[in-house]
DNA sequence: TAAGGTGCTGACCAACCGTTCAGTCGGCTG
DNA sequence: CAGCCGACTGAACGGTTGGTCAGCACCTTA
């Protein structure tokens, strides 16, 4: 417990103590100013340091983002994969996993905002951020196909484009997600989540079977 | 035609045909540079006119890229509502709806990453410019929602929360955009919208009826 | 205690951006 | 043609930001 890959506790330790109490006061700063007035003073002073002291650590303010981001999106995935493990059957995983996500957004609705907004993908220039994001959404993605395909072998589901029927999901799940910050006193995220997966499972048309 | 509200060719005419340039001016700078990044010298320049002219003609920066959000988002409409109009049945008319949007998304590729990158929501100081993309979007939502709810009352969809199945497909809609411009060869629109709308109706459930 | 080092500080810098406004000058009017 | 008007210009300004660095305070070591 105390002898494991432990090299240097004054160095690595403090380092990673230090960076982890920066980035979650850029991620506190972000939820309240948004990425692009999220400025590395703030952020500094939020984290009780000065603001030379971030470049110890990081090596330009891109980076430092790119870690929010990252760190952010690492304990979405964790609650999803979790909750998808649990359930049983492609519309189950489905339900948790849009539950997990439903309440990630909701208990780190500020960070999530801010996230919104640079969702940009310039093909010329693609900055650090923009291309975590990207990478993040596609893991994603990759996921929720994969649980599709299981559905689909198992007869669950017909057969279709996986990874296309994945990002339909996953679009209309941050739909939802947008729809729910946009007006916080709306029903509860289970019902949320089931209501996205019986659209994704049923469609909205009327030929033949209605249930 | 020479006649009617002609009031002052000289005043207001020159100052349309002045406005609308320094519009397409900051749509080219846009779509080049992205929101963020289009200064007021980048657009006067493009647009021929000094940087001070603009502010003859817009009250600040937050006014012209309203105004260029706008524009675009009035063409789109346009369009859509067209082809909507053209088809017939729900199933019709969402496809030429979701064909109409990807078609112009496709046209107008570099402004409308750009566009992505702004959809900001955060509640405190809501800016000029995200308030329109917000009203635009429920525009379009709500349009959406007719075509759905006079589907249903036709016998052609079933019943359902119409403006949450309208919420839910455009934003697939757009995830089929983002996919669409990430990987700009892929299938035809009209192969896309089809998909689109076949997952719409019908969803990946494969309870009882297949067709 | 003196010397050396190291993490940290925050004043400083250069670059940039939106906005202003005093001045220019081509063209219209009388 | 003279004189004025106002559309247009672009240098200048105020403000902000990411990034730097000389020095300071504290701790360890000799």
């Amino acid at each position: 417990m105390a002898l494991r890959t432990a090299s240097r506790t004054k160095e690595e330790v403090l380092k990673d103590f230090r960076t982890g109490e920066i980035v979650q006061a850029a991620r506190r700063v972000i939820g309240e100013l948004g990425f692009a007035d999220a400025s590395m003073e703030r952020i500094a002073h939020e984290a009780g340091v000065a603001k030379g002291t971030i470049y110890l650590y990081f090596r330009n303010k891109e980076e430092l983002l790119a870690q929010v981001a990252d760190h952010g999106f690492a304990v979405l995935m964790e609650r999803a994969r979790a909750g998808a493990a649990r359930a049983r059957g492609a519309e189950g995983k489905l339900a948790a996993l849009l539950c997990a996500a439903l309440e990630h957004s909701t208990e780190n609705e500020a960070i999530f905002r801010a996230l919104q907004e640079h969702r940009q993908l310039a093909p010329e220039n693609p900055p650090l951020l923009a291309a975590r994001l990207e990478h993040n959404l596609e893991q994603l993605v990759s996921f929720v196909a994969g649980v599709i395909e299981r559905g689909t072998k198992s007869g669950e589901l017909r057969t279709c484009n996986a990874r296309r029927a994945a990002r339909f999901l996953v679009e209309s799940m941050r739909g939802a997600i947008l729809e729910r910050l946009r007006e916080p006193t709306r029903s509860s995220v289970q019902a949320d989540a089931a209501t996205i997966v019986d659209f994704f499972l049923h469609g909205v048309g009327t030929t033949e079977s209605p249930r």
